[in-house]
DNA sequence: CTGAAAGCGCTTACAG
DNA sequence: CTGAAAGCGCTTACAG
């Protein structure tokens, strides 16, 4: 900045002004300074900037999600980023592999890089840690799972009523044995999308049976051995709920493996590729990631931008797609 | 760091010495300016950090992919991310959605941020505008793809080499008449694979014919159309190569349409989930994004870290996965 | 409308 | 081993 003032023949603070387009610059002065950082390709040093600025923004946000290959985070970040990019702000983007302690570091990590907002799928069962960075102005925005001893806004899915309506949408066929293939339960969503199923099953009036019901599932291969074990076992189920992307592959290798799959039920949380081209085709709740991403964004830049009004929890629909595999009859 | 100062006594620049680990503090000092800092949850500024320090590291790292939810994009960014994050790099992530004009805005946001360095599977044909920026110290590393008119590190697959063992692979069964499917031209891998079948097919002594070669292909629903069309013209391949993810997913669609899939081969570039459920099992050519990942971390850190070596073009090697659908004989 | 001085939070270069 | 002063690249607050 320094080299443009002196290049066009002006102050530090007449190209500080031109650089952030105030209005009431010399319009001949305006149109040295332009010719002058463009000759010496000046770009502002956003951190400078930051470190004077009174509203100190960085222009740089946090991503902190499950994994950054995880198709539906993917998904979320993608279009979080669509959204922020225009407004001029850059996403950093941090895995948290449901480590609670990855999520210390990398909040910690996010704060020293004196992020403007974050929004972050948490792991760890307490973020009430987070309420001094809230507090110090640290916006922040909670996606598919709420915080825990912390106030902030929540986007989500409808886990519970997409889940019941799915599991419904097995009972209306006939079913009254249906498996449920659960993950970690220290996830909300693994117990939203639970009490779903336990909602469903109790208005069909069928029976909650913990023979066919196992949460905590970690792997599409634990996933694959519980559904084979089930289908093994003297009374098997009729059809499965799956909740989670993972766990639905697993059950389809072991219906295969089988040769059920024409013949057993299945609905999953959560669509995935091809899930149209198996046959049957796979029946899921499908999330809304572009709508999640970009509410997020909205919410996040709102804060940012002065926003006080209560914490919002939104929760984002979900769309049931029916392939076959969840239409098949009991 | 004021008030960490102040509340443990001693000057600024001995709270810096503390903060940055340098041996010569007396150890009463040092557990004075530790309980201060840590009571007042005293996190540094790395904005500050940067502006002012010697080297003016921000520990920012930039990456620049064409599409965040491109599941080889974002595995290679999760390892990549695993590996710097190690050493304390925060990764600002963006897509650039193949628009060579998005190239130039990211690049140059990166630049305002002062990152230390970027990797970047660049869309644009021409990336001489970053020159400058090489010769400032930014450090960049080029993925998927090698850099037009500028010297720097580069990390590919070893695509020809891949394509040319895939197609010898249906050579090998009898083969004669195999269709290609290959995706955009301006795109450097396009190119490379595309040489790699031309090689291929002139080794085994089989007629190169254009009425079974569609170069360009955007959509798995434009490959679906394209290998529909050829399966139903009078001299129809018996086997098919597809350039890539999405356009062997639209042959895998064509080919259940006309229920060929067992009768016509098919080997595509890139893996993709189930592919192994699929009847028959897709055989693929799959890229290591792992390693990939990996490697641009440690060429990037290292040129950070000073390593002033001739740029380097290292090429992974992919691994051919036969499943069922390459294995059809002709 | 334009500019000289001060200062954001840090590290450097130098004294003691 | 410790600290007071200067300065990184900017913007603020104030003069003119």
């Amino acid at each position: 900045m320094k080299d443009v003032a002196a290049l066009a023949g002006v102050s530090l603070k007449t190209v500080s002004r031109v650089i952030n387009g105030e209005a009431s610059v010399n319009a001949d002065l305006r149109t040295r300074v332009e010719a002058a950082a463009e000759q010496l390709r000046y770009l502002p040093n956003l951190g400078a900037t930051a470190l004077r600025r009174r509203d100190g923004r960085s222009m740089t946000l946090g991503a902190l999600v499950e994994d950054l290959s995880n198709p539906f985070f993917a998904l979320v970040m993608r279009h979080f980023e669509d959204t922020v990019f225009d407004k001029g702000y850059s996403m950093i983007a941090t895995s948290l592999e449901e480590q609670a302690e990855l999520e210390h570091q990398v909040t910690t990590q996010m704060v020293r890089h004196r992020v403007d907002g974050m929004f972050i799928a948490p792991c760890s069962t307490d973020q009430s840690y987070l309420a001094r960075e809230v507090a110090a102005g640290v916006a922040m925005v909670f996606v598919d799972r709420p915080p825990i001893n912390l106030d902030a806004d929540v986007v989500v899915s409808d886990n519970r009523r997409a889940t019941r309506n799915a599991v419904k949408h097995l009972t209306d066929r006939g079913h009254t044995r249906i498996a449920y293939l659960g993950n970690m339960e220290t996830i909300w969503t693994a117990r939203e999308r639970r009490s779903g199923y336990d909602a469903a099953m109790l208005e069909a009036g069928c029976p909650i049976d913990d023979s066919i019901i196992v949460m905590n599932i970690r792997s599409e291969e634990q996933a694959r051995v519980v559904a084979h074990d089930m289908l093994g076992a003297d009374e098997p189920p009729t059809a499965f709920f799956a909740s989670q992307n993972l766990l639905t592959i697993g059950v389809v290798k072991a219906l295969k493996e089988l040769g059920l799959e024409h013949h057993v039920a299945l609905v999953g949380y959560d669509d995935f590729t091809l899930a149209d081209l198996l046959s049957p085709g796979i029946s899921v709740v499908a999330q809304d990631a572009p709508t999640i991403g970009h509410t997020v964004a909205e919410l996040l830049i709102g804060r940012i931008e002065g926003d006080v009004s209560p914490s919002k929890f939104i929760e984002v629909p979900t769309t049931f797609i029916a392939r076959g595999s969840g239409e098949i009859l009991a």
